[in-house]
DNA sequence: TTTATCGCTTAACCAAAGGTTAAAAGTGTT
DNA sequence: AACACTTTTAACCTTTGGTTAAGCGATAAA
């Protein structure tokens, strides 16, 4: 059952993409190369990943941008910055949009390798997306890219709403997940009707969770929901 | 209310030790600055810190024995190499090591920064963004961020504004919180109905805390409130 | 000792927040 | 265009928690 950490390499130039990609994945890394950010964003909707290389000069969508995406998102993948610009502006420009390390080039592959599996060392317990197995105790296990919660023996399948609702909840096991946070995540905007769309969905992902006894989503009054596991 | 991240700078150049804490401090770590390598892993046996900067060159014991030590140990801090050598067989050897990050002389101090936050985004998911355990003796402890109040095994839910003036009183432990000064920052001003409802509040506390014979709050006339652990 | 102020507690009030269910509107598929 | 499914809006009801009110006790100054 042991996979090789899923890498997203986003980079327009094709020689460089080329080395990088042979080089990883002669390095035990399963790589996928995107030449550009929409392309890239696509296949992170739609494909799990547990890192992803972004060169910063890219045509059309920088580097930057597509990062802003990412972090807008639900979809939580560490990321790593790679450009030929060693400006000191850039780099903690980066850093600020969340980036998990800055690379200057020309690269280096041993230390790329290294410093991706620094980056891998600490996500991959903590951080899910790319691991399938989510949820927590007893029989229950959620699955974000089918979208399938199990329960002592039993699928529920999930809405999209209801999975991106749970797995912030997830990502914030056993303290606060502030409301307003998951709606600018999940709706964009924290308007009154957002406010109820996502307590009917509140509602329903506890009745799907009502089978499971160790897990328990609880209100904090004001401030936003909290998912328990006991 | 949120505690800074404990930082363990291990550097025996005084010059830049010096420089380097008082800049981290001035960033709102708690920094704690040890001159040799024995000295470092004595305190880290002792005290909990977030995250270790290992200068590589260090008198009688260099930074990548202190790393094995830590490696060994049951104390689990993530650290990032200081160094002025820029040899890629040390880079490599630092992240064998187990290293976060590896950073390179001259320091770039905002750099530094950038990157240890980044380091600490991935490593410290509970010291990070919870706020930790804060009262008192006996079996007590308040948790800001949940706002459970935990006596003698049974959870208190807090109101939010039980729990900020809690806070405000435990940031004030022993001596005295006055009485202006909290209305002024939780209620935002300081008149009659406003001090009413303090009374309110502290009323309730005391109930819940009435459980925990070691924590009282005690009134000085026309002053203020003292949280008083015996 | 008197008196004015300060503090403590309980209860009541009420607006806001949350829970749940159902209907309506939106979306995509055949 | 009929369908199955998802999401939003609506409606109704319960819970929550900050504030206000009122009465009494405590404190300190005169």
């Amino acid at each position: 059952m042991e996979t090789n950490p899923r890498i997203l390499l986003v980079e327009d130039d094709k020689n460089l993409g080329y080395i990088l990609s042979e080089y990883l994945a002669m390095k035990g890394f399963s790589v996928t190369w995107a030449k550009d950010g929409p392309e890239a964003l696509t296949l992170l909707q739609k494909n799990p990943y547990s890192l992803c290389i972004l060169d910063v000069m890219l045509p059309s969508m920088d580097g930057f941008s597509v990062a802003e995406q990412i972090a807008a998102s639900t979809v939580q993948v560490p990321y790593i910055f790679l450009t030929a610009k060693n400006l000191k502006i850039d780099k903690l420009k980066g850093f600020k949009l969340g980036c998990d390390d800055y690379i200057v080039k020309p690269v280096d592959e041993e230390e790329l390798v290294a410093r991706i599996k620094a980056v891998l060392k600490r996500t991959d317990n903590t951080l899910q997306q790319d691991p399938q197995q989510l949820l927590s105790l007893g029989r229950s296990t959620f699955h974000f890219h089918t979208q399938v919660l199990h329960i002592a023996g039993t699928d529920h399948k999930l809405t999209s709403k209801e999975s991106e609702v749970l797995m912030l909840l997830l990502n914030h096991k056993n303290s606060l997940l502030d409301r307003e946070t998951a709606l600018k995540k999940i709706w964009g905007s924290n308007d009154y009707f957002n406010r109820r769309s996502m307590d009917v969905i509140i509602s329903r992902l506890r009745k799907h969770l009502s089978d499971d006894g160790h897990v328990k989503i609880t209100n904090i009054h004001g401030r936003g929901y909290m998912l328990q596991e006991s």
